[in-house]
DNA sequence: CCTCTCATGTAAGACGTTACATGATTCA
DNA sequence: TGAATCATGTAACGTCTTACATGAGAGG
């Protein structure tokens, strides 16, 4: 997996604990990522074990809030790093979608339902457009592949806002008109 | 997971078999999923238990070819399919890509293989535009939902090469101008 | 006072991938 | 003759999610 290669890259911008690590993915990179901590604290443990890592639980820190478990980077950990850096990635685009999912089987199902489920949606990519939005203004001169990288972010979630305002107006459509929805059976003629 | 409605989804449309279930999730819905037979057998043995679906030996076709177990949707299945279409998604979006981990870090490694490494991502998208677009294509009388969903694979994968194409330029032009690659210290001092 | 954010972790279970086994047919 | 496609399945392994436990500080 890539997310243990993930962490060695953001140990090279500079040390971090687990914590920051999950923030980091998350919000830095064009909000495109989740993870959780069932993830991230037992691969920082294996990174240790491998000696790709090192921890320095943080002591002075110790006054105010929980204790904190920075990791660095070492020598081997770069190296292993840079390995993976350069070579080809191993597998393509995962995407998966329980709406999409969904969407597809809409004409077996009640369409004023289908809308309200698209409304929904275009909600929800709303509400990430306006953090994502925030997000490329305040990476404006930073790095330029975190910088791309929030770009497409956000060109991905126009594309989507797009798609989804064409989808409703569609189902709108085919709710009136008669003819529209009889297209079930060439299909099912046309074999696989 | 809906992989498991998904299945009840198709065999609304006709009985299918599990290879048959595989190639259409596979290439009628835009291209955009994969899916393998280690989730497909299981599924539909756990679908046959809970009397969602029946399975039919298909005995004339034993001559030639292997044997074909064909599934029909039963009553329950099908009410257990409209609950779950009619109902909100649980989740949002997912999307991995080895290739995206890798690009935020490009500015720690060598450009010039940066520039290689997306030269195969392009090759790539512009392999998969052409199955997509034939697909899309095939699709002009079906199902508004089903063309919807191959239009959006179409769209995704037209940003992706246009984002590409930007990301190499911008690559090459950070190659030849020095101050570009000084923003790292930026996020550096920024927090997160 | 209550909720949010900060902070670390584990255990169980769900889900997904890879590799293997098997074998016929079709097409170049 | 060899590769591709059709067809079904399992076992082992890896990954991811969910739910739990714990606790302090900040701000409204």
């Amino acid at each position: 997996m890539s997310l243990k290669y993930s962490i060695l890259g953001l140990l090279q911008y500079r040390d971090m604990h687990g914590y920051q690590i999950k923030k980091t993915i998350e919000n830095q990179f064009g909000h495109m990522w989740t993870i959780n901590y069932g993830q991230i604290y037992p691969n920082l443990k294996k990174l240790k074990d491998e000696g790709l890592v090192t921890m320095i639980e943080d002591a002075n820190h110790g006054e105010k809030g929980p204790s904190r478990k920075m990791y660095s980077i070492t020598g081997k950990g770069n190296q292993v790093f840079l390995e993976w850096l350069e070579s080809l990635p191993e597998k393509n685009m995962i995407l998966r979608d329980p709406f999409l999912m969904r969407f597809v089987f809409f004409g077996f199902g009640d369409k004023k339902r289908s809308i309200e489920i698209v409304d929904d949606q275009i909600n929800l990519y709303k509400a990430q457009m306006k953090k994502r939005r925030e997000n490329l203004e305040r990476l404006q001169h930073h790095d330029i592949y975190v910088r791309l990288m929030a770009e497409l972010g956000v060109s991905m979630n126009e594309l989507l806002l797009e798609w989804l305002e064409r989808s409703r107006k569609e189902i709108g459509k085919s709710m009136k008109d008669p003819t529209a929805s009889s297209s079930r059976r060439l299909w099912r003629e046309n074999g696989v």
